[in-house]
DNA sequence: TCTGGGGTCCTAGGACCC
DNA sequence: TCTGGGGTCCTAGGACCC
């Protein structure tokens, strides 16, 4: 049980995909999922004919807009439809490995570890994944697998759409050196600039950083992860338990607010969503946070910690509200409020998740990693050892970035 | 260019306790 | 009368990710 293999699934421009899947109209269109044009937001995904000029995620509407020829089409996001297809997909993966951790809704790992030698090597599991996604709902994902979450992440990355790179753990470095530092995991907007005043532009140059200098750069911890990452050192463990933390809702205006009427009648709505949200999923929150944005962008928070957990509206909403006029914000233009609950009881999350002793262990999903290894144990128990082959090398799966 | 919405994680200061 | 050192919890801000 030496050498891990783990697969990271993609899917292309998912919510983008799912629309112009559903419409054939808008087939070969530049497409974009996210805010109208004329109002404020951005991006959210869009289609690769609109990545042609130059629209990204993350991209101001209007910036988008302006790029766009006439004939682009706008939707807002359908999350709700979305999430019904990422559902769909994630069922399916489960029948190729039992531990899939769902990153977001069109991201996934799978630990494959052994499976290599009762499905076939690397490449074929890769393309099974992408077969059986195709098959299930008709879109086309960009798969990965190394011998880790961050080598595989990046071989998703490395080849879209429909892409599928296969890094095994002898051509790590190789397929690290020439990346762009940029994209190490945790390196953004603030701290990649400070690399590359440095002189620096890709990994193999992050290498050339000591430990130390890295972390007087980036502080301890992001140092350590950076220097780590350079070096392809990165977790190979899965975590499909993980539950969520906090639920919050927030509304942007189209024109910034000064009437506190239209502030309080926009927590109390937040307040009945994320409420809901809670009761839905049997949680109680112990805090209870209010977010507010200012014309100009200036953000602030602002949270109380209740005696007695809730997921009740009224209480939400009264919190936040005294929240708010504790503080003199009043005549100031808001941009966007916001509520948010969090701080539950972990022990809740952590009973669910341990083994029932008195149940039938197979079935408890905490142990279901340890079931994929007996299973394969018991494979080659039956069939000998030598008749499991043991991970094969590729050779170099050398693959053209299309950076579309 | 003028910046959504839903999250997670880290840092840092102050309170408080031993 | 001035003052330690460590641990933990709370709160606010901010970087980052999808």
């Amino acid at each position: 049980m030496s050498e891990r293999l783990i697969m990271h699934i993609d899917l292309d421009a998912f919510f983008a995909s799912i629309e112009q899947r559903d419409h054939p109209e808008y087939q070969g269109r530049p497409l974009v999922v996210g805010a109208k044009p004329g109002r404020r937001g951005v991006v959210a995904t869009c289609s690769y004919e609109a990545r042609r000029y130059g629209v990204r995620s993350a991209m101001p509407i209007s910036e988008a807009a302006r790029r766009l020829p006439q004939e682009a089409v706008y939707l807002r996001p359908d999350i709700n439809r979305y999430g019904e297809v990422s559902q769909q997909i994630m069922t399916a993966l489960q029948s190729l490995s039992p531990v899939v951790e769902k990153v977001s809704v069109d991201e996934a790992f799978l630990d494959i570890t052994g499976m290599e030698r009762l499905i076939g090597d690397a490449e074929s599991i890769g393309r099974q994944a992408k077969q059986l996604i195709h098959d299930q709902v008709g879109l086309t994902a960009s798969v990965g697998i190394g011998p880790n979450r961050l080598i595989a992440k990046l071989a998703s990355d490395y080849q879209k759409p429909d892409g599928l790179t296969v890094v095994t753990a002898d051509q790590v470095e190789a397929f690290l050196n020439p990346l762009p530092l940029t994209l190490l995991r945790g390196l953004g907007t603030k701290s990649a600039p400070i690399l590359q005043r440095l002189g620096l532009s890709t990994v193999a140059d992050v290498r050339r950083l000591s430990l130390l200098e890295l972390r007087r750069q980036l502080g301890n911890l992001a140092g350590t992860s950076i220097y780590q990452q350079a070096r392809g050192i990165a977790s190979d463990r899965l975590d499909d338990q993980s539950t969520r933390k906090s639920i919050s809702k927030e509304t942007t205006f189209d024109q910034d607010i000064t009437d506190p009427a239209i502030l309080r009648e926009s927590l109390h709505w937040s307040a009945q969503e994320v409420g809901y949200v809670a009761r839905q999923e049997h949680r109680k929150g112990s805090l209870v946070t209010l977010k507010i944005r200012f014309r100009g962008f200036d953000t602030h928070t602002r949270s109380r910690s209740l005696n007695t957990p809730t997921s009740a509206d009224q209480e939400i909403f009264k919190t936040a509200w005294e929240l708010y006029r504790s503080e003199s914000w009043d005549d100031q233009p808001v941009r966007l409020i916001g509520l948010g609950i969090s701080g539950w009881d972990g022990a809740v999350d952590e009973l669910q998740r341990q083994p029932d002793l008195f149940g039938d262990p197979a079935l408890q999903t905490g142990a279901r990693q340890d079931r994929l290894y007996q299973t394969l144990d018991e494979v080659s128990g039956k069939f000998g050892k030598h008749a499991i082959r043991l991970g094969s090398k590729r050779g170099d799966s050398k693959t053209e970035s299309e950076s579309e």
